[in-house]
RNA sequence: GCCCUUAUAGCUUAAUGGAUAGAGUACUUGGCUUCGAACCAAGUGAUGGGGGUUCGAUUCCCUCUAAGGGCACCA
């Protein structure tokens, strides 16, 4: 990338001044006027070295080459140096972004485990499962385009209270006639609900639940275990078409059914070691590490949500050894728990250490309307995907339901990755995803308007740039040159980060950069010279919209 | 009480220690006989309070305030 082209000149002219560094910070200044890349090393560096700021970023300014990446170096006023790229080379890395050749594709080649979803059967995933899903897809995605292995795996929480009370009331209450595989799924949330009611509020109930709940981990009582089994059928296969629709296709599925043994058996033969026994149950001393005591297997024997992770993690490595990276993400209201879990990891396999990493992503907080957390209601997911599809259809007066499905998943996909995964943010249904300038729907909306164009481009066929441009670029087309070359970076820097909405960011000025320059310039009615550079320009935009939207899991239209 | 996180325009938010804190939305105004107006342009408006480090702080450190999360057998 050019970026790394243009470091490293940097690096050599640095290097002649006798200054050693190794990160040297080079940035795109907010300013066009500053630049394509500016450095503000010489500030750093002149204190120490006893010369004005302007004086030693002269210096490097007088070692760095010019040519055909950098036509012209300015030297501003405190000690910037700033870099403007060759309009040649501009275009020419245009020219280097071809539909059928990702564009910035990285040649790395580590194996990551990405878990998320993370769906628990007999009770319908709400919004926050849907975050995850969108925004660990996403992940998934750029580090595939990176070049690698990635391993998608999801993580079912198929026992435990939650079951125990949906199948407390599913026992009473069985299905009359058939039902749809929707009909099935919404029953046992249903039952969940009366199951969570009456664990609080009836103490005959509560005993029966806890009954049933131990049944299945011992798997005691046949019939209840074909039960549980038909039940959990349901869900896994209903998951796996929410999940399809979504663009997930998971490599590997774990349940806590496989992984609660495991993590037993890990703990207990570390009792003495890792773990020691406190009032009946077998705990972790995280005050040895400054973190808190957390309990593992408790004192009827069942290991907690602890063990279960500690179980999941040594399942991975049984079957997916060696992996560069295992990553777990969940809501950041685990963050403390996975502190203690990954500490205890570190104790069991010290072999391999920082192959695991937690990423806990921020709550979401629905700020009105007759949804509102506040009435405890809770949101599904499907539901909210269904939701936004009838608002749509209604808001755009649009027929097909497909295209509205389609626009759906891109409105809410963009709204959950265009800010910081890890703060907690705000989602407004009311105010309705679709609308706002900064939407899935605009960037949709501004993909679609470039390939409306190309359609009609008498030279269709023939819009890659075979000579090399002779006249001089206007603000509008510069400005969008100088965006497109910055792809590559963009990814590099939103994986290493796990930000998407790094890439969000990128894509949404990209398009209002061309949205500004298609209102200001005539492509199609622009003379031979300009038209060709203007399809060319128009092509590498729908390009690179094309390809960033499908890193945050949005598939573009082609009308709209 | 202890630990973690967060605080930027009315609202939702961006900014590897750098240049005039960038957008969207809302509000006011202008632009379709012209490649798709789900668009574009102009205007109004912001770093919670107080210290410190630094040539330079939204960013790092301390403190206060406020909000969210966690703190022994739920996940």
């Amino acid at each position: 990338m050019i970026r790394d082209k243009v470091a490293v000149l940097l690096q050599q002219a640095i290097a002649k001044t006798g200054i050693e560094d190794s990160a040297i910070a080079l940035a795109h200044p907010a300013n066009p006027e500053h630049g394509d890349f500016s450095t503000s090393i010489a500030l750093k560096y002149a204190k120490k070295r006893g010369v004005s700021p302007m004086e030693l970023a002269q210096q490097i300014a007088n070692h760095i080459e010019k040519g055909t990446l950098i036509s012209t170096i300015e030297v501003i006023k405190p000690g910037f140096i700033n870099l403007h790229l060759s309009q040649e080379i501009l275009i020419n890395e245009m020219k280097h972004i071809q539909s059928d050749s990702p564009y910035g594709q990285g040649k790395q080649d580590k194996k990551v485990v990405v878990e998320y979803g993370q769906p628990n059967t007999h009770k319908l995933p709400h919004i926050g499962h849907l975050f995850s899903y969108v925004y660990g897809e996403s992940l998934s995605r750029i580090f595939a385009y990176q070049g690698n292995t990635v391993i998608r795996a999801n993580y079912q929480g198929d026992i435990g209270l939650h079951v125990a009370k949906c199948l407390y009331a599913y026992i009473s209450r069985k299905p009359e006639g058939t039902l749809s595989l929707h009909e099935k799924v919404q029953l046992l949330q249903t039952c969940y609900q009366t199951g969570s009611e009456a664990y609080e509020n009836d103490v005959d109930a509560r005993e029966e639940i806890d009954a049933i709940n131990k049944a299945l981990y011992h798997e005691q009582d046949a019939d209840l275990i074909k039960i549980w089994k038909e039940t959990r059928s349901w869900s896994v296969q209903y998951y796996d078409e929410f999940q399809k629709s979504l663009g997930i296709v998971y490599d590997r599925s774990y349940f806590e059914t496989d992984t609660w043994k495991i993590g037993k058996e890990l703990v207990e033969t570390s009792i003495g070691t890792v773990f020691e026994r406190s009032q009946n149950a077998v705990i972790f001393r995280g005050e040895d590490h400054g973190l808190h005591t957390r309990v593992f297997i408790n004192k009827h024997g069942n290991p907690t949500y602890e063990a279960k992770e500690l179980g999941l993690y040594a399942a991975k490595m049984r079957d997916l050894a060696p992996f560069d990276l295992s990553i777990t993400t969940t809501a950041s209201e685990q963050n403390e728990y996975f502190k203690v879990i990954f500490k205890a990891v570190e104790q069991l396999f010290p072999q391999n250490p920082g192959t695991y990493k937690h990423l806990g992503y921020g709550m979401i907080n629905l700020t009105s309307g007759k949804m509102s957390s506040r009435t405890g209601e809770i949101v599904g997911a499907v539901q909210l995907v269904e939701m936004t599809t009838e608002l749509i259809k209604s808001a755009f007066d649009m027929q097909d339901s497909s295209l509205a499905l389609s626009v759906a998943h891109a409105a809410i996909k963009y709204s959950f990755l265009k800010s910081d995964p890890f703060k907690n943010m705000t989602f407004d249904l009311e105010k309705s995803i679709a609308r706002d300038g900064d939407s899935g729907p605009y960037l949709l909306y501004t993909y679609v308007r470039t390939q409306s164009i190309l359609r009609q481009a008498a030279a269709n066929e023939q819009i890659s740039l075979n000579d090399v441009y002779g006249g001089v670029l206007n603000t509008e087309e510069r400005a969008i040159l100088q965006l497109l070359h910055q792809f590559p970076e963009v990814i590099e820097t939103a994986a290493q980060q796990y930000m998407p909405s790094v890439i969000a960011t990128y894509l949404f000025t990209l398009a209002q950069s061309y949205n500004l320059f298609y209102q200001k310039h005539q492509v199609l009615k622009a003379d031979d010279a300009q038209k060709a550079l203007r399809l060319a320009i128009t092509s590498r935009v729908g390009i690179i919209l094309k390809s960033g939207l499908r890193l945050l899991g949005i598939e573009t239209v082609e009308k709209m």
